[in-house]
RNA sequence: GCCUUGAUAGCAUAAUGGUAAAGCACACGAUCGAUAAUCGUGCGAGGUCUGGUUCAAGUCCAGAUCAAGGUACCA
């Protein structure tokens, strides 16, 4: 028996299937490198249209995370693609690198700035570890198959972009934004210091919690604005009630607040406690509530109204000789308390804002070290949390507290110190809202810029509508500092502060932030020093990061102002894209950016949100030293990133399954070009079988829903086209049927070649379809296409040697969707004769007779005896339904259609060489094993194809 | 607590208000010339829940539950 396996053009390739992505990758990365991939797409850049995809800096702060490679790898997806779609993008990444997370890294090994360790001293503690940050995390990014100018990142802590923070936030001052006032920040008696919202921890807490009176000064005034019921009248004293579980903060009183649409009660009563007959005003729906916690029970209502008719009337303050007006707030709630809130603007976020609208004082009379100041009357010089005590006594010689008691309420105390914390206003510097119409600005520019997905805008725009100035002072010592003069009496600014920020950030280019704090106020305004003070704080780290458009885009020659898109997680609305919004707008008068895309989060298999502490945390890197960053990639591609996405050991191993269907599909597509070069061997595609040609068709409208894909950054969609045409398409219908010709047909026939046409076609484009997401295996891939042009797949565009059939001729798509619908008539009636005929176990197994209508029969007929090859059967004969068998099965096709297929075994004897069952078989005396289709493949001419 | 967003088979996803789709997984079988592959057949959700609008709702509206993000914890 002769051998004839060796007369079969089998596959054959260099690409493995096992991938091996962990060890491969680095290579690949090195080999980018080498090449300088950087530069090549630099250079295809010229004249290209540009798309500016503007880096979000992470903070250069600890190992990067499932989060950060999301991020990096979208961002990455987008850059590859938009290449391929014929744009030049330059990508810049950036990392934020001042501010307090850094500084605690530092004081735990060096200390606390001004303590152990001198400020300039500490602050280049701060460079060095954030300079170790960046490169470990950069050394993360590369490795994900990111593309970018690692070369030159920008770092908020570059000279260059420190000096370009000063400049901006001279802009912003130029343009009329700055506001100096107080405001209730955090603040620690032990650290002595503001702190920021991340120091702040909330905790159980026990306070006293008490009722206290403000007596109505102008009873008649009051009378004026309530209804009196049924002609009653009160006796004894008035008083409005509030509530507090902060006594020391009275001293700081400057009003008591109503909600404007709570009714109030005046009522009636014997008096609580101690206290004779009286006359309380609190909110009528908690009335009861109220006098049950008196254990007052015997009262009356008097009179009532709304809060709206009690604003302005003037009330005693509980122990000074002052008075305090009633505002109006929406705040005001009725779930604890009276209804009436103690107001002392020094003291609470919500007190200050009211105090904005009515214009009170923001007094604060607590020192940095919790003592109130000396000209405090009764309680100067004692500590705040031993004030509660001293308050209450003096409340009750005045007899204005109504009711004590202790409550166990969250309440917020200092990260470190684990010591409660207090509301305290201290001087900062603010970019207004309001002063130059920022906000409107800000507002009508949110509409101008494309949000994906759309409830983006809105998110911002509730978000900016609502804010209140931006308090941009911190009192920190790793951060640009706020470059000021201002004079030490009055308060203003040095009349030459514009000329001088531009002085001070040449200064601070050439030595960096400590060219200001090192400096002395005579180094920039020499004289004038004796009467101007240089300002210490610093900038609030978002301000250095916001001013990115400013210090990058519009610095960097290849990059332009506003950029194309920023993406970055969702919780940016709040962060970056809104400081960057502002900070453009106040500058430019104008959004950043033209587009904006957010991503969610990632979430355990649960939905869970992932932490470390839960261990339920997918690491980035052992994915990638695992499974390989390719899987990662296409993780990433996988998910609807828009809202949160799953992430877990089973999910990406059905992942990996995919990656390997993919894989696998493109291996035998190469393995079929082992010896095609297309440079002698292509075919016109007026030459190619028509089959060949759905194929290539076939890609082409998969290719054009890929870009669109691309385009409308609907990574997921195309994760799905492009699995499902290489398991449907490719896998289980085109490559399954070519296979016979590619072995058995002699190596150079035309219907060979044809197929190898299709093969290069499908290969060429499909590369570049997985470019952008599977960028390693994408390349490997392309290594071994024969004929390639060019280094790498990343370079050029979309390949554009596909095209579609032409509808009017015979075979056009509807014709093969036919081919295939009756095909998948016969591979059920097949199932079926497999289980009951002996001896069938492949289709070639069989023989096959199917009986169609006229328009079928038509069509499929031209087929002829090549129709066998599509069924994968010995013989397939078209017949039309008149002449059909009664052995027959019917099946129903789309557009009411209905085929008749009747399978049987096939009797005649198996060609050895193509394994079809064929009369002719031992025919030839040469080759008695085989057909004579395959006796003519191996020593005569070859057979020759019309079709399949 | 408040605001925003989301919820489709075991899994990750799809579907201009019009018969819920393909894949993976799973089960069984074939093949052993894509073999750490490949092919075939089969199996599966009535859409988180409750109402409403409509001839028609996964899709629009209201409420609830759960989750995520943001914000607040306040007198």
């Amino acid at each position: 028996m002769t051998d004839y396996k060796t007369t079969l053009n089998l596959p054959k390739t260099a690409f493995p299937m096992k991938a091996n992505l962990a060890q491969r990758e680095p290579q690949m990365l090195k080999r980018w490198y080498e090449l300088d991939l950087k530069a090549q797409l630099d250079a295809q850049g010229e004249g290209r249209k540009k798309f500016i995809l503007h880096d979000g800096p992470p903070y250069a702060n600890g190992e990067i995370h499932i989060g950060h490679a999301l991020n990096k790898i979208l961002k990455d997806i987008i850059i590859k693609s938009k290449s391929l779609s014929g744009y030049y993008v330059p990508y810049i990444p950036g990392w934020d690198c001042h501010g307090l997370p850094i500084e605690h890294q530092v004081e735990k090994k060096k200390g606390k700035a001004g303590q152990k360790i001198d400020y300039a001293q500490f602050r280049q503690a701060c460079r060095e570890y954030a300079g170790k940050q960046v490169k470990k995390q950069m050394e993360g990014f590369k490795r994900l198959g990111i593309i970018g100018d690692w070369d030159h990142p920008y770092l908020t802590m570059d000279f260059k972009f420190e000096a370009d923070t000063v400049r901006s936030l001279g802009k912003i001052i130029k343009n009329g934004h700055l506001d100096k006032g107080y405001k209730p920040v955090h603040w620690c008696i032990d650290c002595h210091s503001a702190l920021a919202e991340a120091e702040v921890e909330y905790e159980d807490r026990t306070s006293p919690a008490i009722d206290v009176r403000f007596y109505v000064s102008d009873v008649n005034d009051l009378l004026k604005r309530i209804t009196t019921q049924n002609g009653k009248e009160g006796k004894g004293k008035v008083s409005l009630v509030i509530w507090t579980t902060t006594p020391w903060t009275l001293p700081a009183n400057q009003a008591v607040c109503l909600n404007p649409d709570v009714d109030y009660a005046l009522v009636q009563t014997k008096g609580v406690g101690e206290h004779g007959q009286e006359l309380l005003i609190l909110a009528e729906p908690m009335l009861a509530g109220i006098m049950a916690r008196y254990e007052c029970e015997d009262y009356e209502i008097v009179s009532q109204c709304k809060g709206r008719d009690l604003e302005g009337l003037m009330l005693k303050h509980p122990f000074y000789e002052k008075e305090v007006p009633v505002v109006l707030g929406d705040h005001v709630t009725l779930d604890t308390g009276t209804g009436a809130v103690h107001t002392a603007p020094g003291h609470g976020q919500e007190d200050y804002v009211v105090a904005n609208r009515y214009d009170l004082e923001v007094y604060n009379p607590v020192g940095g070290n919790g003592v109130f100041l000396e000209e405090t009357e009764l309680f100067a010089g004692v500590h705040v949390f031993k004030a509660n005590d001293a308050v209450l006594e003096v409340l009750k010689s005045k007899s204005t507290l109504v009711h004590l008691e202790s409550i166990n309420h969250s309440y917020p105390h200092c990260w470190r110190h684990k010591s409660p914390i207090i509301f305290r206003a201290t001087p900062q510097w603010f970019i207004s809202m309001t002063k130059k119409d920022l906000q409107k600005t800000a507002m009508s520019e949110i509409e101008k810029v494309q949000w994906i997905p759309d409830w983006g805008k809105n998110r911002i725009s509730a978000m900016v509508s609502n804010r209140p100035d931006w308090c941009i002072s911190r009192q920190r010592t790793w951060g640009v500092p706020i470059t000021l003069f201002v004079h030490k009496e009055s308060g203003e600014l040095h009349p030459r502060t514009d000329e001088l920020f531009e002085k001070v950030a040449k200064a601070i280019e050439e030595g960096g932030i400590d060219a200001w704090f090192d400096a002395s106020a005579e180094d920039f305004i020499n004289e004038d020093a004796t009467e101007y003070e240089k300002v210490s704080d610093t900038v609030d780290v978002w301000l250095d990061s916001g001013v990115s458009h400013y210090a990058v885009i519009e610095q960097r020659e290849e990059l332009s102002f506003p950029a194309d898109l920023y993406l970055e997680g969702s919780d940016q609305h709040r962060g970056w894209f809104q400081s960057s919004l502002l900070t453009s707008c106040a500058i430019n008068q104008k959004a950043p950016y033209k587009a904006v895309l957010t991503h969610g989060f990632t979430m355990d298999e649960k939905g869970e949100k992932m932490s470390k502490s839960q261990k339920n945390a997918v690491a980035p890197q052992k994915v990638m030293n695992k499974s390989g960053a390719d899987i990662l990639r296409l993780w990433v591609a996988s998910t609807d990133y828009t809202k949160e996405q799953r992430l877990s050991d089973e999910i990406l191993k059905g992942v990996s399954d995919i990656y390997r269907r993919i894989r696998n599909t493109c291996k035998y597509l190469l393995s079929n070009l082992s010896d095609f070069d297309p440079a002698v061997d292509l075919i016109d595609k007026e030459k190619m079988l028509p089959l060949d040609r759905w194929a290539v068709a076939a890609a082409y409208r998969v290719q054009n829903e890929v870009v669109e894909a691309y385009d409308n950054y609907h990574f997921n969609h195309l994760y799905q086209k492009i699995h499902n045409f290489c398991s449907v398409e490719m896998s289980g219908f085109y490559l399954d049927i070519t296979k016979d010709r590619q072995y058995t047909m002699q190596a150079s026939s035309l219907a060979r070649r044809s197929s190898q046409t299709a093969t290069y076609h499908l290969l060429n484009a499909m590369t570049r379809w997985l470019a952008p997401i599977l960028c390693f295996t994408a390349d490997e891939i392309w290594q071994l296409i024969p004929g390639k042009t060019s280094d790498t797949v990343f370079t050029g565009e979309w390949y554009q040697g596909l095209s579609d059939l032409d509808e009017n001729s015979e075979m056009n798509h509807e014709f093969w969707l036919n081919v295939i619908e009756v095909r998948d008539a016969f591979k059920k009636e097949m199932e079926k004769v497999r289980v009951s005929a002996e001896g069938v176990g492949s289709s070639l197994d069989v023989e096959a007779d199917i009986y169609c209508n006229g328009q079928y029969f038509q069509s499929l007929e031209k087929l002829d005896d090549e129709f066998r090859f599509l069924l994968i059967t010995s013989y397939a004969r078209i017949h039309d339904k008149a002449n059909k068998s009664s052995a027959a099965a019917e099946y129903s096709l789309s557009n009411d259609n209905k085929v008749w297929v009747h399978v049987h075994k096939a009797n005649s004897e198996k060609c050895v060489r193509c394994w079809h069952h064929r009369e002719d078989v031992g025919q030839s005396e040469a080759h008695p094993e085989i057909c004579s289709r395959c006796e003519s493949n191996v020593a005569g001419e070859g057979e020759s194809r019309l079709y399949v």
